[in-house]
DNA sequence: AATGAATGAGAGTTCATTCAT
DNA sequence: AATGAATGAACTCTCATTCAT
């Protein structure tokens, strides 16, 4: 297989360092499609467009490419958002819906990030570089949860009488387990929770 | 090695089932180990102390072991539960503190089935036939919280004012997230639901 | 390729047992050509006229099968000699002639099998489980010239002024040397040892 | 990593005679610990400080880099002897003790020189451009040992009775076999050559 | 019913070599 | 003169599967 280079006028320095990212698109591709256990070099370096040795040239073995994969996961997550949602001047209550709104957006337009984060989760039970990655994305994600829950409590937007921990946990669990209903069911969990944890506007 | 099939009286016939059942638990062990990704026949063989050739003897590929495996992990799944809550007197609310004491029994007790599950419905995202025995299961599970909340509703356990689908649907999405809490988390979660789902006792 | 199961009649249990012998000797023609350096295993499984994954179910790595060709090179070293010497009637100049014709019949009829030592020598350099091997064939060897000496001391076949170790250092030295000349030059070297060590006949 | 070629007064023409020492010397220390066998391209330009393609610029392929390095190791082993052994005025004698000397010496100081030797020796057999440059460096080493024997004769300080040739033959297996023994066994066998080969002084 | 032996296809990895810069 | 990037070929080893017994 030829590279582009050949053909491209932008190859060469201007493909250089491109490789690498064109590695692990590759990688999440086959993974969302194959999951980790149909993960085979071969098959990314095939779809990066390059030889099997160039892959290993950038990672040395496929637990490196697989470490980097974790990383870069981590990132596209991280930048992965749905767009805006109105405000309504209430802090709290505002980024609850946005959380509702990305839970949506991933379940209907993003089905592949979330097939290889599930991916990556069960294999972070085997791998402790991959749990290690894994483990720091959910720490922010939580650690956001846990700040809309105080804002949303600051700002009376929750209910004054439910404690924090106990929201946050309650969160947490729902939020991780959305995927189980489909984009379709979300809104009418979100009206639930809504209906439990937010004050009835003035 | 000599089987043991001339000695003891039960072996043939008796056996017969047995060998099955050994290659279904020894196909259980590996995965809650290794996940899919590390299932390998031989392992599957030398676990349950049989040649591979005999496994292929039984299960003639290891799609055909994997699809006998999905079944098996369904009635595993359905007759594994926590020793029963203390009854209130109220059907709905007993039910769906049963339904919490399983969940925090299985996250407790019951590691490797939540880790097989997990690998199962990674796994049944690619293979249609694990997906049908899984999808399965989960329908019965999803009914028995369909009647869990329509009891709670008929027996006055529950609110009035809350819709059963959009009750189904949350307590659906927070038992599929309570994993990711680990066992403690759960009784925080079941306070936060009966306060919000629970009419107070007369 | 076929097996040669279906051709012939000794094949299937009359071979039994046979392939290891065949893989090793496999193994050593392809040393004997191409060195350890060029020690490929599929060469020696098609040599063997089996498949790739046949030489690894009898030894699962290469350093497993290069363990038991040591040990193999080992066994057939210890059993190749040249024709007995005729007997002059003292043991100890029988036995360091028959050294002699064991030299030049390895140098001119069993090259093949000098060629291999000498490999199995160098790699017994880097790797102590072929080191170990080898010292143990030499230990015998030089034990054995060691008792010729004592032998050829004791029965007055060898000056008696000369010490029994370094006579024998000195035939250690020389035996190990004699590779350098080649078959043609054994004969005047043991000449000259005669000469050197051997008291002439009454 | 730029090259120092910029800063250093002596760098571009000075150096160029160099990079291929370096790349020899690298060659010679991989072959020492690895063998032929470990020898890898890659790692002769690591070790020399240079990119791999550098190397390739200078030894256009690893054949070219062996057939360098088989002459540059017969210089090596030309200019590499034992200090000079105290004169005893005989000519033959002398020759004959630095010899010794010189095994002595290599077998104690220069033991990577040996093993690197031996290497050479062993891909000889089936590398002819190798074997050419070996086989010019054992020429003028037996070459050498002849001379010291026709001196030793000529001289009278060996024996008359013993035919030159054969004297010769002997010591060229003799030293051919020292390695065998080790520097601290080279002593006896020098003192049994001599009881055989030198006439007592008057 | 059960097995030891054998295999084809393919896995990850290595290596000498090339090429544009 | 020197390099980073890239490659084809080949290497050891693995795995699900088959077959004669």
């Amino acid at each position: 297989m030829k590279p582009a280079s050949r053909e491209t006028p932008e190859s060469t320095a201007a493909r250089r360092g491109d490789r690498r990212q064109d590695l692990l698109k590759a990688t999440f591709d086959i993974i969302a499609v194959e999951g980790f256990e149909g993960l085979r070099t071969r098959a990314v370096a095939d779809r990066a467009g390059v030889n099997i040795a160039t892959l290993h040239y950038y990672y040395p073995t496929k637990a490196a490419l697989i470490e980097a994969f974790a990383y870069y996961l981590g990132e596209i997550f991280q930048r992965t958002h749905a767009p805006a949602v109105p405000s309504t001047g209430r802090g709290g209550l505002d980024r609850l819906r946005q959380e509702f709104a990305d839970a949506a957006y991933y379940l209907a337009e993003q089905k592949d990030l979330m097939t290889v984060m599930g991916e990556l989760a069960m294999r972070s039970q085997r791998d402790p570089v991959v749990k290690q990655n894994l483990d720091l994305m959910l720490f922010y994600w939580r650690q956001s949860l846990a700040e809309t829950v105080k804002e949303g409590l600051t700002d009376h937007s929750f209910r004054a009488d439910l404690d924090a921990d106990q929201i946050t946990a309650t969160l947490i669990a729902l939020f991780s387990g959305l995927a189980a209903l489909g984009p379709e069911g979300i809104e009418s969990v979100r009206q639930a929770v809504e209906q439990w944890l937010v004050c009835p506007e003035k």
